[in-house]
Formats: structure tokens, C-alpha cells, sequence
RNA sequence: GGGGGAAUUCCCGAGUGGCCAAAGGGGACAGACUGUAAAUCUGCUGGCAAUGCCUUCGGUGGUUCGAAUCCACCUUCCCCCA
């Protein structure tokens, strides 16, 4: 993997990274395929309409299915999805923080409760890494705790301390499969992952700790899981600083058009997040002038595009009044729409972001952006408490 | 023509004397969701000057301190026999 900063405009960086897999530009938005689609019936020959440059899939949820030796056997995720281009794996150490109720953790690793079957499944740094060496994904993450970030000092101490620990092991472990002949990604890229809450000394002692390691890439984690926005960035803006700047850094699970605007600003270019996804299959729409909620009333027979600017599959083609019919029909076609649409809008976004960038304007981009998504939220919250009455 | 049954709030449907503005579901309306146990979850659904009052359970009249619930008649619908 080669990593080269192309342009930066105060903290804000975009780099292009070359991976075996292809070559993408940054800041880029990562697509979210848990389970090796993006849900709402979305395929890879989607996300090559769509301007996608990276799909990210789950460790965790792969191994309880189909199986990582079943995505093996299939020639790793590219194979068995047919997505060509870069992915990268989530290691499970986020289902350590969501499965809360199904798991218990030990120095060794985490016994889950598998959601779908309810088996024992035992995942470690060294299990983490096999299985995403099965998934042969473009990069690997970490597996780390992921605790909530309102727990205590003491407790997230302990925690980071142990992620760190099984970052070693990662590495070690990562190295060793990497070397074996049968592996289907021999460049398999493993990045570390930043923790420790709110806390800014433990966040800034372990991005130190992590930075000696001298790993492809650094994440942060733990953010946008219960903090406030501005406890967020003020952790970003101590946290990234004490990371490498010549290497990827990716703020993971994050966010809003507004979190990522102000992330961007703090020097991070790797992003994910459910939203565009998750909000689409709920009927929820972004655009610039705020987000839109195609199931309210006031759209049954809206013959706008869901958004005028917007050249992706949906507003090409169909109006509001269509959308919401199908959406409250229950018809898949709808939240397919829907995701497509919020999947453009986002990759869009942050062509737009890398644009700026490189203009040397990223500043007043952000700026722009800001107030108009702030003057359409406001426009949306009035018109709530209108429908209100 | 004879016999039997049923009518409940937007819809379906529970309720057979007070704890009933009325269960439950659907629909409608609205909200939540940040490395996806999420095509999920939550709220709300007669009116109002609203810790209370008013109107509502096919219609009219009655019994009772009190009726969606009991009685009489009427209306409409369904079923069986002819």
C-alpha cells in the first residue's frame, strides 16, 4: 500500500492510496456492507454506479454467516461479492460494545452469543485476524474493546490497556498469515485503533503507544457512542495530532454530513457510518438543505425529485410522491431508492470535500455547508412544530 | 313466508350493569437511529377553557342511583328452512 498526501489545506488532508485492490482518493466515505451487501437489495453493481470507493463488511458477522471459509473458498470478498475495488473488514470489536447483552470479555478474547443461533463463539486478536485473512479484505482492522463512552476512568483504563495488548497480538498475528502461501491477500493492510472515551490523556498516551507500532493505518474509535458533538470533536482535535499524519486516519462509524465536515477539518479521511443505509431503508433523505423524511404527509404528492441537485438513480427519475407510496407500501423498490440516493449524496459529498481541498478552500466550504444544512434543519424543526398543532 | 344471529371509536375486533373514551390488531400521523442483532424500535390516534368536563358503542323510548352492556319497538345486514 502506498499513501500520498496529494494536497492539504490547514489540517484538512486528501491523499491518494494505492492498494492491490485499486486506488482511491481521500477524504473518502466507506460503504457499509455488513454482511457483504449494503441492505435495502444494494449490489456491487450498484456502488459502481454510485461513485463508492471502498465497501466495508463485518468480521464478526461473516463468521457467524456464511462462514469466513465459505467467503474463502469463494475467493475472499471480492470473489464472492463481486466488489472489485478496496474493502476493508471491521474486526468484531464493535459488537463487543452492541452485543453487549450477548458477550463476556477476558484477556484472551470475547465469547460471544452467536445473534443468529445463539452458539458460544470465541473471538480473539489472533481469531479476528484469521477470519479477515479468510475475508481477504484491502484492510484489516484491529480487534479492540469498544466501550461506552460515558463509562468510568477506572474501567476505561483497564480497557484500553487490553487493546492494546491484543494490538500486538493483531500485528504479530497479521504478520504471520501475510507470510503463509494459501493466503488469498498476502498485502492484507492492518490498522490500529484509538481508544479511551472522553478522556484526553488516556486518548492521547494510547495514540502515542499505537503510533510506535508502526502500523498502515490508525483509526479512532469509540466516538459518536453516546458523547456529545463537541466532546467528539475536541477528542479528535487532541487525539489526531498524536497520530501519523503521512498514514490513513480513519474516525470510525462517523456520522452526519456535519461530523464529517468538521472530522475532515481535524485531519481525518477515512469515514464510515449506517446512516445513509439505515436512515435510507427508514425513508429518511439527505440533502443539503437538511435531511427529509419521505414519510410525512406533506410529500404524498410532492412531484419534486428528492433533491434538484442530485444526479444519482432516484432524483433522476422519480418524484417524492412515488418514493413515499412505495416506502408506505412496503415496496423494496422504495428504501432501494432511498439508499441510493443517500449512498450518492454522501459519496458525493466527499468528492465535493476532496475538491475543495485541493482549491485550497476547503475552510470556506465547510463554512458554506454548515449554515445552509443549520438554516435547513432549523426550516424542518419549524415545520415539525407547525404540523404539530 | 318461518326461524336464528349481528350492528362498538378511521377499519377489523374484544367488551354482556359501575374499575369504559372503551382491550388487541390494522391503518393514519409523528419521532428515534453514528465501526448495522435495525425493511427495526418508540410515541400517538373522540372533543375541550384538559389532575376535570362534554359527546360517543345502529335509531327511538324505557328499566336502574348508574347502560356499549338489561327490556320494547324500529332500521339495516347475515345465516338456515320454505
Amino acid at each position: 500500500m502506498e499513501y500520498k498526501i496529494l494536497k492539504e489545506d490547514g489540517l484538512a488532508k486528501s491523499a491518494e492510496v494505492k492498494t492491490v485492490h485499486g486506488t482511491v482518493q481521500t477524504p473518502l466515505f466507506m460503504n457499509v456492507a455488513t454482511a457483504g451487501a449494503i441492505k435495502g437489495a444494494v449490489s456491487a453493481e450498484d456502488l459502481e454506479q454510485i461513485g463508492t470507493q471502498v465497501m466495508l463488511c463485518n468480521t464478526y458477522h461473516l463468521h457467524v454467516r456464511p462462514g469466513d471459509e465459505v467467503v474463502r473458498d469463494m475467493g475472499g470478498l471480492r470473489g464472492f461479492t463481486t466488489w472489485q475495488g478496496p474493502t476493508l473488514t471491521d474486526s468484531g470489536g464493535f459488537q463487543v460494545f452492541s452485543l453487549a447483552g450477548l458477550r463476556r470479555i477476558k484477556e484472551e478474547g470475547v465469547t460471544f452469543q452467536s445473534h443468529v443461533d445463539g452458539r458460544k463463539i470465541f473471538m480473539g486478536p489472533e481469531e479476528s485476524m484469521r477470519i479477515q485473512s479468510n475475508l481477504a479484505s484491502t484492510f484489516a482492522m484491529a480487534f479492540d474493546e469498544c466501550p461506552p463512552s460515558k463509562a468510568e476512568r477506572p474501567y476505561i483504563e483497564q480497557s484500553v490497556d487490553r487493546t492494546t495488548r491484543w494490538l500486538a497480538r493483531c500485528k504479530a498475528e497479521m504478520e504471520r498469515l501475510n507470510a503463509l502461501p494459501e493466503t488469498l491477500n498476502p498485502e492484507q493492510q492492518l490498522f490500529g485503533i484509538n481508544q479511551g472515551g472522553v478522556l484526553d490523556d488516556v486518548r492521547i498516551a494510547h495514540a502515542d503507544t499505537i503510533s510506535e507500532m508502526d502500523l498502515p493505518g490508525y483509526a479512532v474509535g469509540g466516538l459518536a457512542v453516546g458523547e456529545t458533538h463537541e466532546e467528539m470533536y475536541h477528542i479528535l482535535d487532541v487525539t489526531v495530532p498524536h497520530l501519523p499524519r503521512n498514514k490513513p486516519t480513519y474516525l470510525m462509524g462517523v456520522g452526519t454530513p456535519a461530523n464529517i465536515l468538521e472530522a475532515v477539518d481535524r485531519g481525518v479521511d477515512f469515514f464510515d457510518c449506517v446512516y445513509p443505509s439505515r436512515n435510507g431503508r427508514h425513508g429518511h433523505v439527505y440533502t443539503w438543505d437538511g435531511r427529509m423524511n419521505l414519510l410525512n404527509a406533506c410529500y404524498e404528492r410532492d412531484p419534486k425529485p428528492i433533491d434538484e441537485e442530485c444526479g444519482c438513480p432516484a432524483c433522476r427519475r422519480f418524484s417524492r410522491a412515488y418514493i413515499r407510496h412505495l416506502l408506505k407500501s412496503g415496496e423494496m423498490l422504495g428504501m432501494r431508492l432511498c439508499v441510493l440516493h443517500n449512498l450518492w449524496f454522501y459519496n458525493m459529498m466527499l468528492h465535493n470535500i476532496r475538491l475543495a481541498i485541493h482549491e485550497g478552500r476547503y475552510r470556506e466550504y465547510k463554512k458554506e455547508r454548515l449554515e445552509r444544512l443549520e438554516e435547513g434543519e432549523k426550516e424542518r424543526k419549524q415545520q415539525q412544530s407547525l404540523r404539530r398543532r
